[in-house]
RNA sequence: GGAGACGUGGCCGAGUGGUCGAAGGCACACCCCUGCUAAGGGUGCAGGCCCGAAAGGGUCUCGAGGGUUCGAAUCCCUUCGUCUCCGCCA
């Protein structure tokens, strides 16, 4: 949601910053709207404001017995209720016609943000690590053999349809390791707080992060109205919806393994082997809570929170910046990255970190005071993924495999498995 | 699922038709006193929107939506949520 007084007081910022996004110009619109918008409130207004003084009257009128003139304003009263009842409809008819219009415009891309139309305009600001060499051809995460015995997308398509899997064995098993292991660095060495949240969520919470109104076609709703979270993002950063925040509990850190939903209407045809991207998907999110002070800081130490994990693992990556045209509708300034798949024989996105300023925070009405005494301003979002749990899993898999189909696993996770140190080529760890 | 209670400002908590955007307390800010590690006194302190250079004014908001009434935090209806008891249950 965007700052209509922003937007009034220098239109043409809000429009060249849009122009990074590839995005026609819409202040002329919205200005039209407000400028209309705001005459119709304050007629409205001055309307209720008669009859509510008559009202008065009409109550005082009636204290001293006054029949004659109490009827009189009664009847004053009444008449104007129906001439307010109108005006006060067009001017609500209009409020939210602007509220609509700006619901559904992405947020404005910071500065330093590369222009560009899709992703071949990022810009890699950082690289770790090198590609390994094989000496053989590099598989395909479900082509190599100790990972067919345990990544089942047959059974999984009888069960659920296309895009879903049924992991067992090491597999299985070192998902879940993967799992444990980012959210124990995040907590024990990151300092973020570990949260557990529900996946099923209200439609306002969706709204609060931007899921809603616009994209509804990319999450599934239940017959009850619940919406399956695409990201615990969703979760995480609704938290605070609705509240007035301690400013000393700024900025707030936290971190959470859920599942995730996403109906991928859209990609059809798209990366349809694996599980690369599946309807139902893991991943360990990050969210920061942050004064305005601090949004920008906290988006380059979420990065490195990211990145870290993947160091941990030893996969090469690179990190990019995300270009206006590539942006998701609630950032300012997204740090894509990217892990190295030898058998895509190409870098693949794996975590997007992204600051949001107070784009989600005036959507959720989420605030905090900054000083004693001072007016309540609103809270700075950011979120990132750390990391999607499925595709780091591709990752080591594919990353590691050797020429006997089996898998040397990273040393950071031989403690969540119990000693083992390889996927063997049978599907189970040695 | 059945029965009941409740939903008020940053927090706690009064308030059952007008004088209530709302007592009191806590927290917070400033000042005084004391003079020395959380005592006492005073003052201030909800938010959104509209008008205004500002001062200030107007308007809306007591979970949400609708209704009754000249007038509703207060009455009625609907709805959501919370709590308690019972039932069921991982």
């Amino acid at each position: 949601m965007h700052d209509i007084r922003a937007i009034r007081e220098n239109p043409a910022a809000f429009d060249a910053a849009l122009s990074l996004r590839n995005l026609a110009p819409v202040s002329p619109e919205i200005l039209s709207l407000d400028a209309d918008r705001r005459s119709r409130i304050s007629a409205a207004e001055a309307a209720q404001a008669e009859q509510n003084r008559a009202s008065k009257e009409a109550g005082a009128a009636k204290g001293r017995g006054d029949e004659a003139e109490f009827e009189r304003l009664r009847a004053f009263v009444t008449a104007k209720k129906e001439e307010n009842a109108l005006l006060q409809a067009e001017a609500a008819a209009l409020d939210a016609k602007l509220a609509e219009l700006l619901m559904g415009i992405p947020n404005l891309p910071v500065d330093s943000v590369p222009p560009g139309a899709d992703e071949n305009d990022n810009v890699e600001i950082r690289r770790w690590g090198e590609p390994g060499r094989f000496d053989f051809t590099p598989k395909e995460h479900f082509e190599i053999e100790g990972v067919k015995p345990g990544m089942d997308f047959e059974t999984a398509a009888k069960l659920s349809g296309s895009r879903f899997v049924v992991l067992q064995k090491g597999v299985a098993r070192i998902h879940r390791a993967l799992a444990q292991m980012m959210l124990d660095l995040h907590v024990d060495q990151h300092g973020l707080t570990e949260t557990w949240t529900p996946v099923l969520v209200l439609s306002k919470m969706m709204e609060g992060t931007g899921q809603l109104p616009k994209f509804g076609e990319d999450s599934y709703q239940t017959t009850e109205g619940w919406w399956l979270i695409p990201t615990s993002e969703v979760t995480l950063t609704n938290t605070v919806n609705g509240d007035l925040v301690e400013h000393a509990s700024l900025p707030r850190r936290m971190v959470a393994h859920s599942q995730c939903f996403r109906s991928e209407a859209g990609s059809a045809g798209r990366d349809t082997s694996g599980m690369l991207r599946q309807h139902q998907f893991e991943k360990v999110e990050m969210v920061s809570i942050t004064d305005t002070e601090n949004g920008l800081t906290e988006h380059g130490r979420m990065t490195r929170c990211a990145e870290a994990v993947l160091e941990k693992l030893g996969l090469p990556y690179r990190t990019m910046v995300l270009c206006g045209g590539d942006m998701g509708f609630g950032a300012r300034i997204t740090h894509d990255l990217e892990v190295w798949l030898p058998g895509q024989d190409r870098y693949r996105e794996i975590s997007s970190v992204s600051y949001c300023g107070d784009f989600q925070a005036r959507r959720m009405n989420a605030r905090y005071r900054p000083e004693a005494g001072g007016k309540p301003e609103f809270v700075h979002t950011l979120n990132g993924s750390g990391l999607a749990v499925g595709r780091t899993l591709i990752a080591v898999l594919e990353n590691g495999q050797q020429a006997d189909g089996s898998v040397i696993l990273p040393e950071a996770l031989h403690p969540y498995l119990r000693g083992k140190t390889r996927l063997g080529a049978d599907g189970e760890l040695v």
